[in-house]
DNA sequence: AACTCGGGGGT
DNA sequence: ACCCCAGAGTT
């Protein structure tokens, strides 16, 4: 993948920022973290901001300032106190673990907030998008502080073509900033992104008419806006859980079925699959609870635990199965009963003639290491 | 790398 | 009614 980046030249950075940075300073919100750049402040309002929106901030960064003004304060605020300042903004994670890194700078940095990238780092809930904005805000370093907005707005600036929901894109971005972060006002290039992310750049409709940067922006130039920034859809699979049934006759033959002849894995033959719902299959799985057997069966006697477990996974749909080995009560030649036109007694040789999906030959595999095992 | 945490806005 | 997050910790 190319990386458009690296084209430009010093003179190019430079108008770039100037463009940049003076849109910035004439435009920028006044918000109430931004009065000055104290590190403490900075801090709290970047926490806060994960995963939630400006308007919702402003209210609880002035609450909890008036509260906790300080790092002194914070260290030795009462838990419960400090999660009903918090209380409606969700990830209540976050509120604990500024408490337990205000006590880490308290005692392992004499109560001073740390400088450096890497000590703010070892801070507890501060990870690399915070240290670097920071870095950047509060101590002037020419920090990358790479987060959605970064990711949308340099994706489309330079078509960057790496997929950001891989861990491993991550330091392409860091890449690309590295080169054109201003060095002289880090924090303010930095902030000047997250503006432009959250006003403008903004994820389905990009105001590029009102865009201070659209001379510089490959997407614009291409109208590829929305082309930007590449991510895998991680359609989330719809998970399904079912108890397949390995029942053998007196010949050693399993029992199969053939599915219906529309729809996913039409005419294919697998055992029977019930469907259970996912805390039922989830006691079977840790042996909670036996399994009974099945109704539609009911002449024969299955393994109260399972065999194993098989999951599959479809473009849409997760299967979990669960399998478990049944075996005839009485022997009076069941296994000549056809339970009906879709069904077949098959051995080894049979299963030539029969198409098996995959999780079908995993169930098949699953069957084989359990006999071998025995 | 996948999962979890919570709430709000956008569509 | 979904979809998408101004991320970080855990496993």
């Amino acid at each position: 993948m190319k990386n458009n980046w690296e084209k430009w030249g010093n003179t190019e950075i430079s108008t770039f920022q100037q463009d940049f940075l003076s849109w910035y300073f004439k435009n920028k919100r006044n918000l109430p973290w931004r009065e000055n750049t104290e590190a403490y402040r900075v801090w709290i309002s970047e926490i806060m901001l994960q995963q939630t929106r400006v308007e919702t901030v402003i209210d609880y960064f002035y609450r909890f300032m008036e509260k906790y003004p300080n790092i002194s304060d914070l260290a030795n605020a009462n838990e419960e106190e400090l999660l009903k300042i918090w209380e409606g903004l969700g990830y209540y994670s976050r509120a604990r673990n500024l408490k337990i890194a205000a006590t880490q700078i308290m005692e392992e940095f004499n109560g001073i907030f740390p400088s450096t990238p890497h000590e703010i780092s070892t801070l507890k809930g501060i990870g690399p998008y915070t240290t670097g904005a920071i870095a950047s805000i509060s101590f002037g370093l020419p920090e990358p502080a790479i987060d959605g907005n970064v990711q949308r707005v340099t994706s489309r600036l330079f078509e960057i073509e790496h997929d950001i929901s891989k861990t491993s894109s991550r330091k392409i971005f860091d890449l690309c900033m590295r080169k054109i972060i201003s060095h002289e006002y880090a924090g303010d290039f930095n902030q000047a992104l997250m503006d432009l992310g959250s006003r403008i750049c903004t994820p389905t409709s990009p105001k590029c008419e009102e865009c201070p940067i659209q001379n510089y922006c490959l997407s614009y130039q291409k109208d590829t806006q929305l082309n930007f920034p590449v991510k895998t859809k991680k359609l989330k699979q719809k998970p399904l859980y079912y108890v397949a049934l390995a029942m053998q006759n007196e010949q050693g033959e399993y029992y199969l079925k053939q599915r219906k002849d529309t729809g996913l894995l039409a005419n294919m033959w697998t055992f029977p699959l019930i469907e259970v719902g996912k805390s039922e299959y989830n006691e079977f799985l840790k042996k909670k609870r036996e399994f009974l057997g099945s109704e539609e069966f009911e002449d024969f006697i299955f393994t109260k635990e399972p065999l194993g477990e098989v999951t599959h996974i479809f473009s849409h749909l997760k299967w979990h199965i669960l399998l478990f080995r049944g075996f005839e009560k009485e022997n009076f030649l069941l296994s000549e009963k056809k339970f009906d036109e879709k069904s077949v007694w098959a051995k080894e040789d049979d299963y030539a003639k029969l198409v098996f999906p995959k999780p079908q030959i995993k169930l098949f595999e699953l069957l084989k290491m359990e006999n071998e095992n025995s």
